[in-house]
DNA sequence: TCACGACATGAGAGCGCTCTCACACCGTTC
DNA sequence: GAACGGTGTGAGAGCGCTCTCATGTCGTGA
């Protein structure tokens, strides 16, 4: 065993070159001999070398690093795998063009001094970002910092559309709401019921419009719309004032499958039997959707991907800052099972 | 504004001293009349001043990040939210010690050698790794890397009792299995079947321990044991068995939520009710097992806290690689619902 | 044979920081 | 008044790397 971190002038007297020369073959620079490109090679493997990507970032101004920002309440983060998938994705991506992915968990106001001064203080190269809250400091944070920047979901704040600098990727909220509404007004259903999500996310609130689209809405009829918060409870609460009100709706469109499951409850509570009495579709496709009694019809997005996706974008502006990058929407798909 | 990245040296012309001085008030070092200490604390947030992190971690020899390694296969990854909730207690507590969190997702043979190289490399200062399978190539990792590291979860390879290099923060999964089934005896459950998980994990290994400790068996028997897989078919499956063979269970111990909920759905198909025909338990305390009908008796252990504790013992090895730290085990506890 | 360009290699500066050491200055003591 | 220790400050080396530039070597054409 040789000394525990040989440097690059350790590799050159071994192979008996310059520092410049190893360095060139440890970056893979061309204008090298063949012969000598191998017999530095050898010398990295025999002695073990591994850059110090200190020395290295301080010279390069690269740090080889991408944080991932996620400002999320507890419940949202613990209520379903999403940042888990999400962060897969990102992770094989990043990870493929030797990026290391920093993870920056968001709780309080605090949280957020502390990742802009992190991020302006330049330690990382670019950075991913997760926020579905209207007007979160995020947004800010990222154009102070100068850095690249991609958004998980669509930002929102007041004139972002005409904000050309901003990145994104989404899935198709609103088309997928579109093809689940659709589905239940193919299947005869005529009263079809929303339960809307908080109305400060996109998500929620492309869900909403999907359904609008489906049903040639310009507004919901309000006896069939109702207000759960993306949790089971508050989709069994809203389920319960829909059944309350009439006409009494014959099919349900819930935000996300959350609230479709407290939905179910409700219903298997008052005796009504789904789809027979009410059909009840949901929205993400987590795992307990294929669980449920009956197992729920909902809308599939590709989580992984989108991961995957976002870090891809955040790597060719890395790469190339001139050829700007424009937002992606992943597409979504529904998928039919025993609840409608 | 300034320049972007104002350095050390522009900070002392701004003050009026010299490099020396300005390095001392930024990193709290005592030795610097106060006065002076004012005055250069006046011109850092005057220019803006951010350390930077590759030039300082190239004297020190410290990067100020930790790396997080988790080796799952996806299907556990994504069916609980057990990491999302780990990585918000370490993250808790490694901001709190001003350290990074370098996430690093393993998926394939490749990636350990990745993650193997990247830790060699001396890019961060210590690992926390997560790994449940028995022979996991992680150890010998750490071990290669002479990193401080701390595991998830109690790992499992020949003769680690006697390696007390070895420090891991786990739940008490014996202790909360003995509850668990203490609780269906208690009730007057005779026949009390067990669902296992997969036997090369410790926790599902430990989980079995505690059934045996609280019916006071040295084998469990084999009418009254069936293996899932800690999935939900895999305990629908398990349940189906179980019910096949006679005598049939009163009451069942599932080893985790996922399988508990499997057998409910097997049970229902069966047409039997729950508690009163089969009782049934779980282990973790999931969202889901909430939703489930009956909701699920189950054992619940603080995650978030683990995760916190894990970063702590490492954040004090790390400030004082003298004293070694111990090993620590968190509690469970039986969370009494419906179903049992 | 000589001038020339193409190409391969080495020398050396410098990235921004920490830390050791030398030095200056002060108050105390004999 | 000289010697002393204590304290605060600055000078400067050096961490390991990249990258520019100078230098050396070769093949080509006149």
């Amino acid at each position: 065993m040789s000394a525990a971190h040989p440097t690059l002038e350790a590799v050159a007297a071994h192979a008996g070159v310059s520092r410049a020369t190893v360095s060139r073959v440890v970056n893979g620079t061309p204008g090298v001999r063949p012969e000598l490109r191998e017999k530095v090679k050898r010398s990295v493997a025999e002695l073990g070398y591994v850059p110090n990507s200190a020395a290295r970032s301080l010279v390069t101004r690269r740090t080889g690093a991408v944080a991932v920002v996620i400002a999320e309440p507890e419940t949202r983060v613990f209520a379903d795998p999403f940042f888990a998938r999400q962060l897969r994705g990102i992770s094989r991506e990043l990870s493929a063009n030797d990026l290391q992915l920093l993870l920056m968990l968001v709780e309080e106001e605090a949280d957020y001094q502390r990742v802009g001064r992190y991020l302006a203080g330049g330690h990382v190269d670019g950075t991913l970002m997760f926020s579905l809250h209207a007007n979160d400091p995020l947004r800010g944070i990222a154009a102070a910092s100068g850095l690249p920047t991609v958004f998980g979901g669509r930002p929102w704040w007041p004139g972002w559309e005409k904000d050309d600098s901003l990145v994104y990727v989404d899935t198709d909220n609103r088309d997928g709401a579109r093809r689940a509404v659709r589905h239940l007004a193919e299947s005869g259903r005529r009263r079809i019921a929303v339960i809307t999500g908080p109305l400060d996310q996109t998500s929620a609130v492309d869900r909403l419009a999907g359904y609008r689209d489906a049903l040639g809405l310009e507004e919901p009829d309000p006896a069939l719309h109702a207000h759960g918060d993306f949790t089971v409870d508050g989709g069994a609460r809203a389920m319960a004032e829909l059944l309350d009100r009439s006409p009494a709706p014959d099919a349900v469109f819930a935000g996300n499958d959350l609230m479709a499951t407290g939905a179910l409850r409700t219903l298997r509570a008052r005796g009504l039997s789904v789809p027979e009495d009410v059909a009840v579709v949901g929205y993400d496709d987590l795992d307990p959707a294929a669980w449920a009694d009956p197992p729920l019809t909902t809308v599939r997005q590709d989580i992984v991907h989108m991961g995957e996706i976002m870090a891809r974008l955040l790597v060719r502006s890395l790469n190339d800052a001139q050829t700007p990058v424009s937002s992606v929407v992943i597409p979504s798909e529904l998928v039919v099972r025993g609840s409608a």
